[in-house]
DNA sequence: TTGCATGCAAATACTTTGCATAAAT
DNA sequence: ATTTATGCAAAGTATTTGCATGCAA
């Protein structure tokens, strides 16, 4: 019953019992999650799976187009999506990096028309960077400036 | 003739000799810079400087929004550049990593648009992902798939 | 002088790699 | 049969933290 049975796969790629459960369990994430949040999941579910096979696994997947990698600010580590075309855009605070979702892509589709002959385009990343509310307070100057 | 003299300069920061250090050498760069960079920059200028402090400072700039981090697909390491409205953004091959950069901004100023009261914008983010000529070849299906 | 900043060194993540074994085509 | 993938453990690298000392206001 699982997705990945009916899936494009490329030929490169062995299908192999290991990369199918990442592929499934990754499929079922609703947002980018990192190599470690995703072997605990596996593991949790009896796939005994080792730490650095999730990376190179993952790192095989984007490598073939079929994961994205991300580096939000304020999270300490890489974070693993399927290339879907449904994302989520976020503002962060740069100072406490609380996040807000943006609910409309400010892109659309209209980062597919950089695409040329040169260079694919498959997905795009954007934060709005600033501060929050609360945040705004620290961002006071010297009384003789401007 | 530092340009740090007179610039506006958050109350809560003191002037000391190694934030104005950074603060000009930051000011020098065309691009953004990693940490390390700057330290060896700086120590080659013979300011005795400590990594540790490096990364305090920047951290400091960071949340005083004289300066925005930025972690790019490809890079191990966290960048930092000031913060100033002449930004560049690139596309990224997920294979090889290889950057081009984007002659227009295709957000341009209306990411400002996203203003809020409960959210300051200051700047943006924003990566086209997908694959160069030589990697696009990796992205090959099985036979039977679609 | 008082509190914030810095240096040093050690600790903490996160991620990658080498190599022997196992599994897929 | 051959090639590619995996597990394990160890190494590599970037970044952070504690604490004693130094400096700016």
């Amino acid at each position: 019953m699982s997705t990945s049975r009916q899936t494009n796969w490329p030929a490169a790629l062995k299908r192999t019992r290991t990369r199918l459960a990442v592929y499934d369990e990754l499929s079922a994430q609703p947002f980018p999650i990192s190599a470690r949040e995703l072997f605990e999941l596996l593991n949790a579910k009896d796939h005994h799976i080792s730490f650095s096979t999730v990376y190179r696994i993952l790192d095989a997947f984007v490598s073939h187009g079929m994961a994205i990698q991300s580096k939000p600010t304020g999270d300490s580590n890489v974070l693993y999506g399927m290339n879907i075309h449904r994302h989520t855009h976020f503002m962060v605070c740069m100072r406490c990096h609380e996040k807000r979702a943006l609910h409309d892509c400010p892109l659309g589709a209209s980062s597919l028309q950089i695409d040329t002959d040169d260079f694919m385009v498959v997905s795009h990343q954007i934060e709005i960077l600033g501060y929050c509310k609360s945040c705004m307070a620290y961002l006071d100057k010297t009384p003789e400036s401007n």
